[in-house]
RNA sequence: GCGCCUAUAGCUCAGGGGAUAGAGCGUUGGUCUCCGGAACCAAGUGCAUAGGUUCGAAUCCUAUUAGGCGCGCCA
């Protein structure tokens, strides 16, 4: 348990010793007693409402209740320096913060460790997220998913739970097909003869370089081979190829998957007919039309759902159900799914699908990450400069760059429609929100090149650091010390972008200190402990950052 | 028509039932004999509308309005 959390469990039980004294209230009756820091400064370091939550139980006016429970608190015990009693019931704590130098400790000792938690109790989580079908590159809506996804991931795994990536490839449908008719027509085209490109096929510059890879390995050999061994032999090196583009990609964005589910497999073996006969056998499907239904209004959905064509094929649900049921039987107590915004109406049929296997609804979360718009010059930009086509991961890499469309996609909650700025993420300049956390890190080394100029050395030695006392001091080690809770708090609410907010608050808070107070100086015991208190705040910001996917330099 | 998401400052967005609703960009003014001015300090303007729950609502519930997306035996 950290210093912080010790304290305010102190302080909580202290205040709960109160009440029960008072005779308010009960044992049973007292809620969770929330300690919050107050916005405004001269509120105090910490404020309880719990007098404002015993109104109605005590019968008696908040304020009073207040009182009350002051008049028995054991000051002594908790650190307590000051209490008020202000708006409508507030109980303001000043405490004595010396305690706080000892989170200087802990973010020295814990180092890169230093914000992990046993918050999760090493829930086993299972996180779907990406899962392109192997038909083309990477567009933007992707990369949002996977920037959000990864940075779920980390911090999901630093909170305590035990989480596996998996990128579900969607290898056995119609587009499949498509895919290898679109390569069978560039590759004829390839090699100069005429072939006519399917309607709806896929037109991305991918297919014309497999094509020509296909040419250059077997020349015209599937030119002359039976159309369906051609076809069957396309889509094998198509699905590879495109998959291994995508791979790479997406580790170039920082991003890798522990699992790759292929649903191909699901084919290969009966999981499928296992999976509809546990759903006939649970009385959730029925026959109609030559068809056959799974009975999801049973589940709250807005219709029954086809599960068997009539043509005996399965609609894309069936073999998604029985992934989703393969994923369980792995053992994962929870499933997180990020799916793209034009597939919320798929939310309730799969959530009926799991509930009519015996699940509980709140088994599966389904992330909707809303739709991206590039933003450039004031102009929404929908094709690349360079390629003509939509804009993919690719080009925001390589335009952007990694550091700052990670940080751009997830700063923001991923159920907001997202203007991306070209401009902003690209300017190198104070108007980019990537650089402010970046230098502080920056700035925080280029004090410690100056320190050892002039040969001051960093000291964690309790002595030296108690010479920390100055307000912004104290709440600059506060602000470290709530990392862990705000990375337990990301995971809970499935918010990775409160670690962004964290970040650039934490940033802030710095910049300002700097401003104020300078490092080094000539008292060499208090730049000592100062520079203490600068290698732990850079340390949280790598730490923070690299939850991210965003990297930490030392200069910039 | 039905369902889901969204509505907060001029613009882009935070806001985990609590006190005087916050950032960035833009605008205006200030801070360098000193550790990086990619910084700091300050000014300025706002919770779509109407009800309800609560001691207390931007936050929870209902209705209305506006925008986005989805409503296939496609995937």
């Amino acid at each position: 348990m950290s210093v912080l959390t010790q304290m305010k469990e102190m302080l909580k039980e202290q205040i709960k010793q109160a009440i029960l004294q008072a005779e308010l209230v009960t044992e049973e009756q007292i809620p969770d007693i929330l300690l919050e820091v107050p916005k405004e400064r001269s509120h105090g370091d910490w404020a309880t409402n719990v007098a404002m939550q015993l109104t109605r139980i005590a019968r008696r006016n908040p304020r009073e209740i207040a009182n009350v429970i002051v008049e028995k608190l054991d000051q002594s015990k908790a650190q307590i320096r000051k209490i008020e009693i202000a708006g409508p019931g507030f109980i303001n704590f000043t405490m004595d913060r010396s305690f706080l130098t000892d989170v200087a400790l802990e973010v020295h000792k814990q180092k890169e460790e230093f914000g992990r938690s046993g918050a999760g109790k090493g829930e086993r989580v299972n996180v779907e997220f990406v899962s392109a079908n192997p038909t083309g590159s990477l567009h933007l809506g992707h990369a949002r998913g996977a920037a959000v996804g990864d940075a779920l991931c980390n911090v999901l795994d630093a909170a305590g739970y035990d989480v596996t990536r998996e990128y579900y490839i969607n290898d056995a449908g119609n587009q499949m097909n498509m895919m290898a008719l679109s390569l069978e027509a560039r590759y004829f085209e390839g090699l100069g003869m005429d072939w006519e490109f399917p309607e709806d096929g896929y037109r991305g510059q991918d297919m014309v370089q497999i094509a020509e890879q296909i040419i250059e390995m077997d020349g015209k050999k599937w030119a002359e081979a039976d159309g369906s061994e051609r076809l069957a032999y396309f889509q094998e090196v198509g699905r590879e190829k495109l998959l291994k583009k995508i791979e790479t990609d997406l580790k170039g964005f920082r991003v890798g998957f522990d699992k790759w589910f292929s649903e191909k497999s699901l084919y290969e073996s009966n999981v499928i007919e296992e999976t509809l006969e546990e759903l006939k056998k649970q009385g959730y499907t029925y026959e109609q039309d030559g068809a056959l239904w799974l009975r999801s209004t049973d589940f709250g959905d807005d219709k029954d759902r086809v599960l068997v064509k009539q043509d005996g094929s399965y609609t894309y649900l069936t073999p998604d159900i029985a992934y989703h049921r393969n994923k369980l039987s792995r053992g994962f107590d929870r499933l997180i799914n990020i799916w793209g915004a034009d597939h919320h109406g798929y939310i309730a049929r799969m959530k009926a699908a799991l509930q009519a296997l015996g699940h509980p609804a709140d088994t599966l979360d389904v992330m909707i990450i809303q739709i991206v718009k590039l933003f450039q010059g004031g102009e929404v930009v929908k094709m690349s400069k360079r390629t003509g086509k939509a804009v993919t991961l690719v080009d925001l890499m390589e335009e952007v760059g990694v550091d700052a469309t990670r940080y751009f996609f997830a700063m923001r909650s991923q159920d907001t429609h997202l203007d991306f700025d070209m401009d902003l993420a690209m300017s190198q300049s104070n108007e980019n929100p990537v650089y402010y956390v970046q230098y502080a890190h920056a700035r925080i080394h280029s004090v410690f090149r100056q320190a050892e100029e002039k040969g001051v050395a960093v000291s964690f030695d309790p002595a030296i650091l108690s010479r920390l006392t100055e307000d912004a001091e104290y709440d600059l080690l506060q602000k470290l010390a709530e990392f862990p809770d705000e990375i337990a708090s990301a995971a809970e609410a499935i918010a990775p972008h409160r670690v962004i907010r964290y970040l650039y608050d934490l940033s802030t808070q710095f910049h300002s200190y700097y401003g104020a107070h300078r490092v080094v100086t000539e008292d060499v015991e208090l730049s000592q402990a100062r520079l203490a208190l600068l290698e732990c705040t850079a340390q949280v910001i790598r730490n923070g950052l690299k939850l991210v996917g965003v990297t930490a330099p030392d200069r910039m």
